[in-house]
DNA sequence: CTATTAGCCTGCCAGC
DNA sequence: TGCTGGCAGGCTAATA
């Protein structure tokens, strides 16, 4: 679930609580696959001794640059986390300068932690992040003149715009009342625009309250603190189907769109 | 270029 | 109550 927003969230929690600037003292790696393909001995050997100067994110990334020059890349995939307190299914424990210590959290061990000497050998995949000025309406307007694809299935692809996931895809498609199969290249330019407003908009909103989280058990999303995200109150599809779309009170429907799980209003969602 | 499937893991939930 | 199958926010690789 951690998407653009719930990352940021948790990017900037690490900055406010005193995370940059420390010193790595250690590494423990308790699932290795997730530092592929160093071992832990190598990966520790790498990190130890190393400043962390930075902590920032490029669309779902979240990137610690080191004074080594290497940047530590982080993706948390389904249900990674970081805490600053230990807990359960701690994949990888840090030890930091002046008795700090980082808690990589991620029951399902679909996150990835990256070393690398340069980070745009991931990024130049990417496409701009979804809330900054790269993403423009131009450039969004020029992808989905060319792509057939459902529009919903060009939200989620991370070569076109940085950032979103299934939540946040959804929720931008339900405020922009485009029906989620949509060919991309079939929107008319108001479409383009108004969908182009809800992608930032649902993503800046997100960020306000620090992140959605939809449930909770072990594999939702976290802050720092282990607090839930307050953005749930906000979602207007996403989970929703069976449920009266907030806007005309129909009944919200979900289908499979590109293999994922996809609610939306047939009403008002054209 | 687009679509589809399988795989990576564990927890959760509905249904029986 | 207890078990089971199917499903989940992401992404990659392989195949058609």
């Amino acid at each position: 679930m951690p998407e653009l927003p719930e990352v940021e969230t948790i990017a900037s929690q690490l900055r406010e609580r005193g995370v940059e600037g420390r010193i790595i003292r250690s590494v423990q790696v308790n699932w290795a696959p997730t530092i592929e393909p160093f071992t832990p001995a190598e990966f520790e050997c790498l990190l130890k001794g190393c400043r962390i100067e930075q902590i920032s994110r490029v669309g779902k990334w979240m990137l610690f640059s080191l004074s080594s020059g290497q940047t530590l890349m982080v993706h948390l995939r389904m249900a990674g986390s970081f805490a600053l307190e230990q807990g359960s299914y701690d994949r990888i424990v840090v030890g930091l300068s002046d008795g700090l210590t980082l808690y990589y959290r991620d029951t399902r061990k679909f996150g990835r932690w990256k070393l690398v000497d340069d980070p745009q050998v991931i990024l130049r995949e990417l496409g701009p992040d979804a809330l900054t000025r790269r993403f423009s309406l131009a450039y969004f307007e020029d992808q989905l003149r060319k792509r057939a694809r459902a529009v919903k299935s060009v939200l989620l692809d991370q070569s076109v715009v940085a950032g979103l996931g299934n939540i946040y895809a959804d929720e931008a498609l339900w405020y922009a009342r485009i029906h989620p199969e949509r060919r991309a290249d079939s929107l008319s330019d108001l479409e383009r625009e108004k969908l182009f407003k809800a992608v930032k908009a649902v993503l800046r909103q997100g960020i306000r309250n620090r992140g959605t989280s939809l449930g909770a058990g072990k594999t939702n999303y976290r802050q720092v603190d282990g607090d839930s995200g307050e953005n749930r109150g906000e979602v207007r599809a996403y989970g929703r189907s069976g449920k009266p779309c907030r806007r005309c009170k129909n009944t919200l429907k979900k289908i499979v769109v590109g293999q994922r799980g996809t609610t939306f209003c047939p009403n008002c969602q054209v």
